[in-house]
RNA sequence: GGAUAGU
C-alpha cells in the first residue's frame, strides 16, 4: 500500500490523473493515504466536484478523514465557494482537534476569507496560536479581493506589528489595494518598503508598481520601475 | 508514501 500511494501521488500530480485513478481502483487495501495521495492530484489540477465525490466515496468504504483529507476537501469548498459544506467540514475538524494545524488553519482561513466571509477568517487568524505569514497573506488577499481596501492595509500593519514579514503575494495585494484606493502616498510607502525587503527585482512585484503608478497617476514613476526591471537576454 | 496563501 505504501508503494503504490506513492505511485497514485505521481501520477496525479503529474497530470496522469487516468493513471492514477486506474491504480487506486486496482488497490486491494486503500488507506486513508491512498485517498488523500488521488484527491491532492485532482485538487491540484482543478477538478473539485470530483474530490467531492470521492470524499462521498470514502466515507461509504468506511475510512476516517484525516488532515490532508480535509486539506483537500475544504480546498475543493474554498475554490468553489462551497460555504455550507465547508462549515460542515469546520465542524468536524472541530470535533477531531486538528483545528489546532497550521495547514489545516491556514486553509480554513482561506475558504471564509475567498468565499467572502472576511470577518469570519479573521477569527479564525486570531485564534490560531502558531499563525505564519500565509495565514495572513491567505487573509490580506480576501480583503484584497473582495474589495475590503482600508482591512488591507490595517492588516499588513498587524502581521508586521507581530513580527511577521510580509510576503510577496501581501505585497501585490497591499499594491492592489492602492489601486483600487487610487492612493498614491500610500503606494510610495510600500514601494520603499519592497525595495527594503528586495522584492522589487522580482517581475510580477514590478509590474504591480508598474500598474500602481500608472493607474495613481504618476506615469514617470511607473516608466522608471519599467527602466528598472530586469531585461531578459 | 499525501498538505496550506498572491498571479
Amino acid at each position: 500500500a505504501v508503494v503504490t500511494s506513492a505511485l497514485v501521488n505521481g501520477n496525479a500530480k503529474n497530470g496522469a490523473l487516468k493513471e492514477a485513478y486506474e491504480l487506486f481502483k486496482r488497490m486491494r487495501k486503500r488507506d486513508v493515504v491512498s485517498w488523500g495521495a488521488l484527491m491532492t492530484g485532482y485538487i491540484q489540477h482543478g477538478y473539485c466536484h470530483a474530490v467531492l465525490e470521492l470524499f462521498e466515496e470514502m466515507q461509504l468504504e468506511g475510512v476516517d478523514p484525516d488532515r490532508v483529507i480535509f486539506l483537500c476537501i475544504l480546498k475543493a469548498c474554498s475554490q468553489i465557494g462551497g460555504l455550507t459544506l465547508g462549515r460542515l467540514i469546520h465542524d468536524e475538524i472541530m470535533r477531531t482537534g486538528v483545528n489546532r494545524d497550521l495547514a489545516v488553519g491556514n486553509t480554513l482561513i482561506d475558504l471564509y476569507a475567498r468565499c467572502g466571509s472576511v470577518e469570519e477568517a479573521d477569527v479564525i487568524l486570531q485564534k490560531l496560536q502558531n499563525r505564519d505569514a500565509v495565514s495572513w497573506s491567505a487573509l490580506i488577499a480576501g480583503y484584497a479581493q473582495h474589495g475590503y481596501n482600508v482591512l488591507v492595509f490595517k492588516n499588513f500593519k498587524r502581521m508586521q506589528e507581530e513580527g511577521t514579514k510580509p510576503s510577496k503575494s501581501v505585497y501585490l495585494c497591499v499594491l492592489k489595494a492602492c489601486v483600487n484606493l487610487a492612493a498614491l502616498a500610500q503606494g510610495w510607502v510600500i514601494h520603499q518598503h519592497i525595495v527594503k525587503n528586495a522584492f522589487d527585482t522580482d517581475v510580477e512585484v514590478g509590474n504591480s508598481l508598474i500598474d500602481m503608478y500608472a493607474k495613481c497617476g504618476l506615469p514617470s514613476e511607473a516608466y522608471q520601475v519599467f527602466r528598472m526591471l530586469p531585461k531578459p537576454d
